[in-house]
DNA sequence: CATGAATGAGACTTCATTCAT
DNA sequence: TATGAATGAAGTCTCATTCAT
């Protein structure tokens, strides 16, 4: 017999990635708990086992994921590179990660980051955490002299993550498959024109 | 006394601003048809008389709006200006109309806009109009050489509109009130920011 | 200008009309009071200002109709006929009344007459009346020799209204059109069918 | 303790079995989901959570019965009696299966067989089963020379289902009880009635 | 852990009826 | 008479959550 925390942690993971395509598929409020448990293949009540409610599982899944894009941020602000570097490491690491699982992503940006009324508001500062990190990099290159000081920060944040959202946006509503190639061109020209108006 | 059919369409308009309240409020999906016939103090059944469904309520806001909104874009695309100062123009339309009536841009963005995977959907093709509408700006300014040719100009048009909707997203989560100087320094920067990118 | 009261006349006969195809088309319950109105051409309102209620509207198809079926029965009893002639007189004066008017009959059968738990309930007493009377037949028929005593009356009539009504049943739901022919032989097979088994 | 199948049928059929009153008492369209649940002791939701819809119980109930009484008349067919006494069985069988549940026959022939225009239309193939396998019987009475040719095999069955229905109709909306007497009674002077108008 | 039956509040929509003009 | 806007009660169905086993 499996350890139990690990059988557990296995229910608890189906579930998870069920929600993923439901939710993906269906959007959030459309989607009912019996919807995640039969994708999970997975009795009813199983799934207020794991999770108190219904919400919870999408606050689980923004938050793991989000806390992973922060480290990623954090990390690229943290290396020895030209400030467009780090701008262009960040828009890589989330355009792979729609690469990666474009489901999560759909479900992330589409029902937490754009619903800002409903889920947003809970997860609001959590999701600014991520502007100020990048605004953080646009205030240093701006101290070294590399950006020029005429955009805040603040806005210049606003400006790169509007872009990539918009990116991904584009392609979660698009009727055809994104390729290899437009995801390469994505991050060069998501770099391209936010550093262009932000280099002195 | 008025004409019938001005107070009949009296009420009709008196329906809409109270949705617009209530959705600003609560959102699309915790508002009840209840709430909209409180707010406006009109009884339960006359919303039905006037909107078939809750959704055409929203679909009549966001269409009402919207159409204005590409008016203004197709007006300002036909005028001689310079690209950056068409570029210019829509941003300050768009900010003005937030400053004129926060509340339905607040319902239009967060509730259709954003909502890409509920009302969105519906008007997708009504909302790619305007990035039609903006990539027909670019596109031009490329073949007169005001912009230079590198980024596609659906892509400018993304990057542009993203910011704005950003912009404004911004405010309408915000928790304190925003000023007459920011909505001008906005304007200023949106156009800065992405034409930086664009100019040759 | 016409006299008010024949005006107003024309008009209720109007809403009357149109309340027998509607009601024949989409069933009582499934009529809305608008769609008697739209159907009359008339105003919403004008249909209330005739008639108390939708219930008034079939309540007064029927008791119009029924009181000339009774009327025809009394008279057919009146006359000096054979009792097999009086209720071949009376299978003809139903058969050629749905000949002449398929959907007052309609709504008087299947709404009224079939409808037994809603409105037959109200109008019980009335649709007895032609029992009674059917039944006065045979049984005078049975003093007289002619029908032999074993079968009681009310019985009798039971089966006779009960035949007539199933005839008219049948042909409301087919869906082939009834041709003049078998008007013609059904009166003759009902009279048939039924007064052999009461003839001595 | 019983196994949990058994349970689950056993609430479905404290459902169909409160529906049977309540329909009887009310009538269908009278009936609100929410008294069917509180005559089982039952919770709202839970109706729901046998049957998707409050039509869908009284297609139920009428489905169940009506093919029991198909068999029935079946039976009377196949076995070796006289056309009379086939005509005979089957008139006590549904004449017992009024005694046995009256209740529920009145929901089948006021709500479904007789509501013509409203469930009768759904099940209209159904109930013509049953006419066509009593027409059968009289057909072959006919060329066995038992029954006289005159009257078509589909008018002799409605005759005799007509009178059977009226019949019932007749006691279920009589304000006083009927007697076992009257039970008998009845099964004798339908077959009489038809039967006398039928053999040669 | 696992199952799925049971609960019941909630919200949309319909539509008969009333009323002001 | 005539109009049609206004009212609001009523009822179906949904579904998140709880609970007994």
């Amino acid at each position: 017999m499996a350890a139990p925390s690990t059988a557990s942690t296995e229910k608890r993971r189906l579930i998870l990635e069920a929600a993923v395509r439901v939710f993906a598929r269906q959007g959030f409020h459309t989607s009912r708990v019996s919807d995640i448990a039969d994708e999970a293949s997975v009795a009813y009540g199983l799934v207020y086992h794991y999770f108190p409610s219904k919400e919870t599982i999408l606050d689980t899944l923004f938050l793991e994921r989000w806390d992973v894009m922060l480290e990623a941020i954090a990390e690229a602000d943290s290396s020895h590179r030209a400030p467009r570097d780090k701008l262009g490491a960040i828009a890589a690491f989330i355009v792979e990660s729609y690469r990666h699982d474009p489901e999560l992503m759909k479900v992330i940006i589409v029902e937490v980051t754009r619903a800002a009324n409903t889920f947003g508001r809970t997860h609001l500062a959590k999701i600014r955490e991520a502007y100020t990190l990048i605004a953080g990099i646009v205030a240093r290159a701006q101290q070294e002299g590399t950006f020029r000081p005429e955009i805040p920060p603040e806005f210049a944040a606003l400006a790169f993550y509007g872009l990539v959202e918009q990116v991904l946006t584009g392609w979660i509503f698009e009727s055809a498959p994104v390729g290899d190639e437009q995801f390469d061109r994505a991050k060069a020209m998501i770099v391209e024109t936010i550093c262009r108006g932000l280099e002195g």
